[in-house]
DNA sequence: CAGTATCCATTTCGATACTG
DNA sequence: CAGTATCGAAATGGATACTG
């Protein structure tokens, strides 16, 4: 028999692990602390996971006392509890080892829905003007499909499009798909996705504020280790 | 096909979890942390992984950058890298988190011979008498044949027996095992031992000196979260 | 919106035995 | 000591379609 799921170890590791290295759980708790409640909006944030598995997981995660389920006048919301809140200290040192020590991304890394998904998340609707803000987005290198979107900014919120909302568009960011993501990753500033294609058109009042608006992952600061000594300059 | 092995994300903390989420894989990095070199030193700190498996990602882990192997003149070698060391507060988080919120163990995970290993690592040798000093363990509850171990320390270091090493028992610990495991976890101090049935035999000197000679987990000394509102004294 | 149901290709892993 | 070889049982989970 095989039947052992665990580890058979009293170490606290092994018993955080047995729940925590479970494929996909900790990307939904990273959601989870990234504000997300609702079962669809788990699902855009974790793009790949199929629904059956994800219901699987919240059960889990429910069992494990992580999360709660609550019912808010047919609403479902999910909500981590104390101990789910606990796991932030675990995902930001995963996402600090990752950020300085897995640069390299395939192609199958971009994923346009999810980075427009994430910048949604992060704009700073502070910095934003009075009204209605639409951005543009045009990747190139990518099929057609998924190559165009909209951020539009109104009183309601933000909303992510990917067909022509038909609202007149403040900026446009034309700029190959990689390039947003390193931006966004933190791998290079403004100017150097500037460098690697990335073009802003509009008035330039508001081509002037969008480094402000746009505000990059919680990992971009993230200091990254020195070149090796095989190493580029 | 599912042939797709990651998540398709580019945000840093999947891209570490596509790496560590791999079963044994976090528990492996932690027996290098605490010091463990060589191929069956690993075995004996994760002690339900197979060679084969434990080879695996042995490899992985190489291949990700985090371990070298070296042959120190035909004895084999793992040595964290840079970027295993920093995997150091990972594997803290994930420790801290599981002693908070995962205090319970099924009998399954009171392994004595993974108990021993570990307390064989932290005995404070300086605090120790010098010549010989042997340590009995006697568990109850458990199977006759892993009821009885012993450490032994001397100018060489210090070996774990599951046989009578024929020497002079310096002191005997007769305890459930779960007692002295949950000593070691920091759940219960020394006292708390005591009144669930740990004894201690030997003269008084030694008596008295065991706590210190026998240091606690790493993560014993984590604060636990206050008892919930269902919940005991 | 918030999930279930079904299906099976694929992978994974544990057990065991063996080797240079 | 430091692994490799082989095997098959079991679980995983991805795809897809469907439901209250």
């Amino acid at each position: 028999m095989q039947a052992v799921p665990g580890y058979g170890q009293f170490c606290p590791v092994a018993k955080a692990m047995e729940l925590l290295d479970e494929r996909w759980t900790l990307l939904v708790v990273r959601e989870l602390l990234m504000g997300s409640r609702h079962f669809n909006d788990l699902r855009r944030g974790v793009p790949r996971i199929s629904p059956a598995l994800l219901s699987k997981r919240l059960r889990t995660l429910m069992q494990a006392g992580v999360i709660e389920r609550r019912d808010h006048g047919g609403r479902i919301a999910y909500v981590l509890t104390d101990a789910g809140r606990e796991l932030r200290p675990v995902v930001e040192a995963l996402g600090c080892w990752g950020a300085r020590w897995i640069p390299e991304l395939g192609d199958e890394d971009l994923d346009p829905h999810l980075l427009l998904w994430d910048v949604h998340r992060n704009l700073d609707l502070d910095a934003m003007p009075g009204g209605r803000t639409v951005l543009a987005f045009r990747f190139s290198g990518v099929p057609r499909a998924v190559a165009s979107w909209w951020l539009v900014v109104d009183a309601e919120g933000v909303d992510v499009c990917d067909t022509d909302p038909g609202h007149d568009v403040t900026l446009t960011v034309t700029t190959p798909l990689r390039t947003l993501v390193d931006l966004w990753r933190g791998q290079s500033d403004w100017s150097g996705a500037v460098r690697d294609g990335l073009v802003v058109d509009g008035p330039a009042w508001a081509r002037r504020a969008l480094p402000r608006w746009l505000r990059l992952s919680a990992f971009a600061t993230v200091p990254r280790p020195a070149a090796a000594a095989t190493g580029a300059v």
